[in-house]
Formats: structure tokens, C-alpha cells, sequence
DNA sequence: TATTGTTATACTCTATAACTATA
DNA sequence: TATAGTTATAGAGTATAACAATA
């Protein structure tokens, strides 16, 4: 059973390597979640993960971002959000304003539509992610959480590095 | 600088909703590894992480794997499995043998070259995981690490379900 | 009929680099 | 010169579906 479960986990049978032990077991668990939530936006809303994140950060934008800005935060080069936005943009999901001031920039902004879309979808992405993660007590979901912003801060350094 | 660290996580502002902040907190800091992963692969090895994997399981199984388990094991459909193991072929590093009893099934097999090719891989691979988890101390890797067994257990139920 | 693997096709996301317009 | 954004191109990975060979 857990000894061949079939995944990527068991690519080590020892007891050693710790980390690499713990890494695998890491990306199991949060590929399988992240396949999950991929599948289910597909069904459900006809959309994708990077788009679902790009209205996540205009949502939390209400004046909007500037392109360069969403290339930063999504962690893709302009060329990318370019072409999210533009798919966002056909659907009526978001609009491009130009900047006042300075005319090279480009400000990305939700509709109203847009707006009431992403809330459905983000209402009912919360409950897959409820349901997923019911596995943890509060307790314990604290706990990783706690965890994971010191592992945040290490990783941070290693890229600034 | 926490407040606005630009990256998926931010998408949250409140504090409530725990597991939804802690599931972007562990995919924020697992696509970061991942992320480093793929590029050190690409950068040190000219491969990527779906064929490192393909090879770590063959590593696994000196016997060979046929196609279909190569497809269960990577979670992929049958189709990617031929394109990866075509490039894996050419490569010199896996070879294909047809199975004695059913000559429908192909055996794919780690070569001599490809089994030095990957060791020499995985240590590399290993040193850059250690090092990225240095921000956990052993005690905390192993707390993870049972953590993470539990929300497997869950996740695995889903799967069935 | 069912299974194994391949092929063909299409789509999404990604990066790189050349390009335009503006600062 | 440098920056903001777009376009063009290419490549990887993925899924679906039709297909051939075999069981």
C-alpha cells in the first residue's frame, strides 16, 4: 500500500535524505491539490489557473495594476501577461486603461463583470480548498503555516542571492 | 516588506480564511523550489523535470518499467510518456524492449549510460534540495514530513472518491 | 472486445528576442 | 538611453481521440 502508492513520492526507498524525502512528499501532496483545483476550474468556469491568479491580483487592485506590475507578482514575463490579459480581456473579465500621465503604461483593471465573476469563482475555489485541506486540524494548519513563512524567508534569501 | 511581497500569496488581505492562506503559502513556496529546480535542470543539465523524473523511476525499477506503469507512476496520459521516452531514446539514456510473452507491451529500461547519466543527477539534485530546505531545522522537517503523510492519506481518499 | 502503445492534433503556458512608442 | 508593452517565434507539456497491433 503506502510502500508503492504510485507517485512520484516513491522515488526513494531509505531512510536517509531527509530533505529529498521531504521534498518529494512536499510536491506530491501539493501537485495533487494543484491538479485538482486545475481540473475543477476547467469544469466548472471554462478558465485556468493563471488567469484565475491574475484576477486574484486585480481583485485585490481595485485601481488597477499596470502590466509590469502583474508580470511581478504572477512571476511571468510580459509577453505572458499579455497574452492573459488579452483572453481576459475578450471574455469582458478586464479592461485596459491608458495611464494619464504617462503613456507608455497600460492599467489593467477588473469589470464590473469581471468583478462578479471572479467573486463566484474565488467562493467556491475557497470550499475546494476547505475540502482539500480537511485532512489538517486548525491546529495543525497553523502549525504548516507557521512553518512554511520560515521556509518562505529562507528561500527568499536564496533568491535574492 | 511581508505586508507586500509580491508574489501569489499576497492575494489575501484578512486573516481569516485559514486554509485557503495556508494553501497559497505552501504553493508559493513549492512552485518557488520547483521553480529553481527546473531552471538549475535546464541550466547544469540541458533536461527537465518531467524527464528526470521518468529517469528516477526507471532508477528504481532496474527491470524496466512498461509504458502504461511509466504512465500511472508520472500521472500522465499515455501519449506524453511516448514523446518523453522518444527524447529519453535519442538521448541514448532509456531503451525500449519488447516484452517476450505480450507483444503488445514495451519494457523501457534505464542504459548503462543513462543510469550513470542519472546518478550523477540525482546527487547533484539532492545537494540544491538540502540546501533550499536549510530553513528548516531536522526537527522541523520531520514534523513536515508526518504532517504531510496525514493530508496525503486525505488527499488519497478524494482520489478514490 | 479490451488493452498496449503510437500518432495526430490542438491548446496553454512559458521564455527569448525583436520591435514600437514613449519617457 | 531606458522603459512599457506588444508581437513573433519556438519549445515543453498536457489532453483527447483515432489508430494499429495484439491479447
Amino acid at each position: 500500500m503506502a510502500s508503492d502508492d504510485l507517485d512520484l513520492e516513491t522515488r526513494l526507498s531509505d531512510d536517509d535524505h531527509q530533505a529529498l524525502r521531504l521534498w518529494l512528499r512536499l510536491l506530491s501532496c501539493t501537485t495533487r491539490v494543484e491538479d485538482q483545483i486545475r481540473q475543477r476550474l476547467r469544469q466548472d468556469f471554462a478558465t485556468t489557473l493563471p488567469r484565475f491568479d491574475l484576477l486574484a491580483q486585480l481583485e485585490r487592485h481595485p485601481d488597477g495594476l499596470a502590466m509590469r506590475e502583474l508580470s511581478k507578482r504572477l512571476m511571468v514575463t510580459g509577453g505572458n501577461v499579455t497574452g492573459i490579459t488579452d483572453q481576459l480581456e475578450a471574455e469582458g473579465l478586464v479592461l485596459r486603461e491608458t495611464h494619464p500621465s504617462d503613456r507608455r503604461s497600460i492599467t489593467v483593471k477588473l469589470t464590473p463583470q469581471g468583478r462578479r465573476q471572479f467573486k463566484r469563482m474565488a467562493a467556491t475555489h475557497e470550499g475546494w480548498i476547505v475540502e482539500l485541506f480537511a485532512g489538517w486540524s486548525p491546529a495543525q494548519k497553523t502549525q504548516v503555516y507557521d512553518l512554511l513563512a520560515q521556509l518562505k524567508t529562507h528561500l527568499a534569501q536564496k533568491d535574492n542571492a
